[in-house]
DNA sequence: GAATTTTCGACCGGAATATTCGAATAGATT
DNA sequence: AATCTATTCGAATATTCCGGTCGAAAATTC
């Protein structure tokens, strides 16, 4: 029986395409993450899901899509944690911090995504300006809604949320420069805790 | 006024050769030591050196030779860091736990090295069935030496001393392999004290 | 057993890249 | 200064690599 219309139906194949797909990026992922973009082969890819790499085509058009769904994955992650991390904990002047730590802390972990927003080697993909532009709007609502639910809890005395959101957004990816740079140690940890006591000295109510 | 016979002298130029065939070694160790043999590049080498990647093979035949001399300069780092550990301890066992131990954690640093040893991808060079021979004599008879010493100091316990020091040889191997496979973690450090522990306990003196 | 999905090996063309070469420069020697 | 040697470099070459294609085989579903 001929299908009317192929988008109302889901066959079994598809079910096991999306669940082939996720292989893929969790695989390319890792091959990313330690060789970069342009180092990594799609034989490498393939030999890692141990098929021929013309298999891989079928479920991606090419290595770049590929690419571009290990950093919507990993940004997809970065995003739950930080909610998750910020959730976690009541006080606003935590839930700063967590969100500051979680976000460095990621940094390694989701080097794909990262590397993406800096490499300038990966500037031509069109869907990393997207990306970019996309998630630094979400991170400036998080940020707003921190200060905002601080101020209205008299522990943050903050004038005007956007601009605060912005500033410490800035803060936040100079930081990220020499993580991108110098992958190791670079003891963040010390200059986080630095930036956060300047950051609430700053910002808290005394 | 022509040279009689160039062995005999030593020019300027000379020193400075063996000086930047060094800098050369590092650089690319480093490099290699991160994307491996094939996926480091000439020009990442001499960018790194900030050079003409031409002017790189003034003083290295080739990128295979820069790789010999690199594995060559790690296997000597690890003899000598292997060497001094043990004299810097007096008791036998001492002296077998710091050679283990350091033969251990060298595997990060001197990864080029052990690379070379382990990866199938390199077997077509020739020079590592040499070094890994050579290397694994000089082991056996440091290790037939820990062993003798013990002896003698009524420590250890040893009817063969050759057939032993090959059992904790082939033993120290066997932790490479998931070093090799699984560059992160795999607590070799539990591993490393059981084994030692189970080492001694059938050496040792009661 | 027909239709559809999935895998695969062989292949292509262009890009990347190791290596060469000769010329230009710097440095040493007289 | 002039000459010779050592060193650097850019451009050219030769080769390998690698992303992507294609059609056919294998597997799966109907």
């Amino acid at each position: 029986m001929p299908r009317r219309n192929k988008s109302f139906e889901t066959t079994n194949y598809m079910i096991n395409k999306e669940e082939f797909r996720r292989k893929v990026i969790v695989s390319a992922g890792e091959i990313f993450s330690h060789y970069g973009f342009k180092k990594t082969t799609m034989d490498e890819i393939a030999k890692d899901l141990k098929m021929g790499k013309s298999s891989i085509y079928y479920y991606f058009e090419s290595k770049e899509e590929i690419f571009e769904a290990v950093v919507l994955y990993e940004a997809n992650i970065l995003r739950n944690e930080l909610t998750t991390a910020i959730k976690s904990v009541e006080s606003p002047i935590d839930k700063m911090k967590n969100y500051v730590f979680v976000r460095m802390k990621s940094f390694e972990k989701l080097s794909n995504y990262y590397n993406a927003i800096f490499d300038k080697n990966l500037d031509h993909f069109d869907f990393i300006e997207n990306i970019r532009e996309k998630y630094d709007r979400e991170e400036l609502a998080i940020l707003r809604l921190i200060l905002y639910h601080g101020a209205r809890k008299k522990v943050f005395n903050v004038v005007n949320s956007e601009y605060t959101a912005m500033a410490i957004q800035t803060t936040l990816k100079g930081l990220e420069v020499p993580l991108f740079w110098k992958k190791k140690e670079v003891n963040i940890e010390n200059r986080l805790r630095a930036i956060l006591d300047v950051l609430f000295y700053g910002i808290v109510k005394k």
